[in-house]
DNA sequence: CCCTATTTTGAGCTTTCATTCTAATTTGAG
DNA sequence: CTCAAATTAGAATGAAAGCTCAAAATAGGG
C-alpha cells in the first residue's frame, strides 16, 4: 500500500465494500461481489486486508466516525446538531444506512463493534445535553433526559427514512424542535 | 404437518430460528445451526419448510405481529401503548431484537418485508395519534406528528436496550410520557 | 392390528464462500 | 534505464453453505 495504485486500490474495495452493505447487508458484501465491483481480483483484496473482516470492520468504523457532526465550537445549538444528522443522513444515505445496520445486526455479534456503538452514542447524547441547557436553563436538571429522548427519536426516524424514501427526515426533524 | 410430531419439529424449527436470529443476525442462522438447535437433521428440515428463507420469513412475520400490542379497547390511553411496548420489549426480548434486526437488515433486502414493516409502523402511529387526541384534544392537529415523534423515541430506545443491557427502557420510556 | 401417509434419517450433491499461492506485471526511486 | 519492491492476475484449495433423495422408522385412522 505504499505505491499510488495499492492506495486507489483499497478506496475502491472499501466504496465496494460500503456499497453492498449499505444494499443488501452483510450477506451481500462477500469477497467475490466486493471485488467484482471494485473491479479486481482476490489476489489483489487479499494483497491489501488481511481478511474479509478487516475490510468491513473498516467501512463499519467509518462510517461509525462519520455520524458524529463535524466539530463545532462551544456555542453549538440544539439545532445545530439536529440539522447537521438531517443533513448527514440526506447526503450520506449510505454511510447512515450502514452504520444503522451495524448497530443493530453487527453490534449483535460482535462485542467490540457493540462497545465502539454505544461510546459514540453516549458521546452524542452529551453535546445534545450540552446544548439542551444552554438553549432552556429552566430544565437543565432534565437535560440528559431530554438529550437521550432526542437521540432516540432523531435514530428511529433515521431508520424510518432508510425504509420509506418518501419519508421527509427534516421536516419531522424540525418538528421534533419544537416539542 | 398434519401429523402431532411435524407440528411439535416445526414449532421446534421456529424457536431455534428465533434464537439464533437474535443472537447472532442472519448469518448465524444457518440451516445446519438450526437443524442442530432444535435436534434434527436437514431432510426434515425440508419436510417442512421448502427452503431457509421460508422460515426466517415466518419468523420474521410472527416477530413483527408480535409487536403491536395487544387489542385493548378503544378507550386505550397513550400510557397503555407505552407500556405495553415496554412490557414486549423486556419479556420478549427475542423477539424484540428479531423485529429490529430485520427492520434495518432485512428490510433493504426483502422489499416484501420492508412493506410489512411500513405497514405495521404506519397502523402503530395512528392508534398513538388516536391516544393523544384523547389525552390532550387541545394539540390534535399535530397529534400525528407527535405520534411519529413517540413511536420513532420508542424504536431509538428499543434499539439501544438490545445494545446496552444496562439500559432502563421503562424509565426512558416513563419520562417521554412527561414531555 | 394393519396399512397408508407422514416423518425422520443420513449420506451426498452442487454451489459458493473465504482464502492462498505463484507467476506475471507494474510502479517509481536512484 | 534499471531493478527491487509492490501490485495484480487467475487458478486452485478446503470448508461450509443450501438443498435433495431413497430408504427406514413412526404415527394413527380404519
Amino acid at each position: 500500500m505504499t505505491y499510488r495504485a495499492g492506495i486507489a486500490t483499497r478506496s475502491r474495495i472499501l466504496d465496494a465494500a460500503r456499497g453492498l452493505l449499505s444494499e443488501g447487508g452483510l450477506e451481500a458484501a462477500t469477497v467475490k461481489a466486493i471485488c467484482a465491483r471494485a473491479g479486481i481480483l482476490p489476489g489483489s483484496f487479499y494483497n491489501l486486508f488481511k481478511s474479509k473482516e478487516e475490510a468491513v470492520l473498516t467501512v463499519v468504523r467509518d462510517a461509525i466516525a462519520a455520524v458524529e457532526p463535524v466539530a463545532a465550537g462551544p456555542e453549538e445549538t440544539v439545532a445545530d446538531l439536529v440539522n447537521a444528522f438531517v443533513r448527514f443522513v440526506n447526503t450520506e444515505p449510505v454511510i447512515a444506512r450502514v452504520y444503522l445496520i451495524i448497530a443493530v445486526s453487527g453490534g449483535v455479534t460482535d462485542p467490540s463493534i457493540r462497545r465502539r456503538v454505544l461510546r459514540h452514542h453516549q458521546a452524542r447524547v452529551e453535546r445534545f445535553s450540552n446544548a439542551l441547557t444552554c438553549l432552556q436553563p429552566r430544565l437543565a436538571h432534565r437535560a440528559d433526559e431530554r438529550a437521550e429522548a432526542l437521540v432516540a427519536a432523531l435514530t428511529g426516524y433515521a431508520l424510518h427514512a432508510t425504509l420509506d424514501s418518501d419519508f421527509d427526515l427534516a421536516k419531522h426533524a424540525e418538528e421534533l424542535l419544537q416539542l
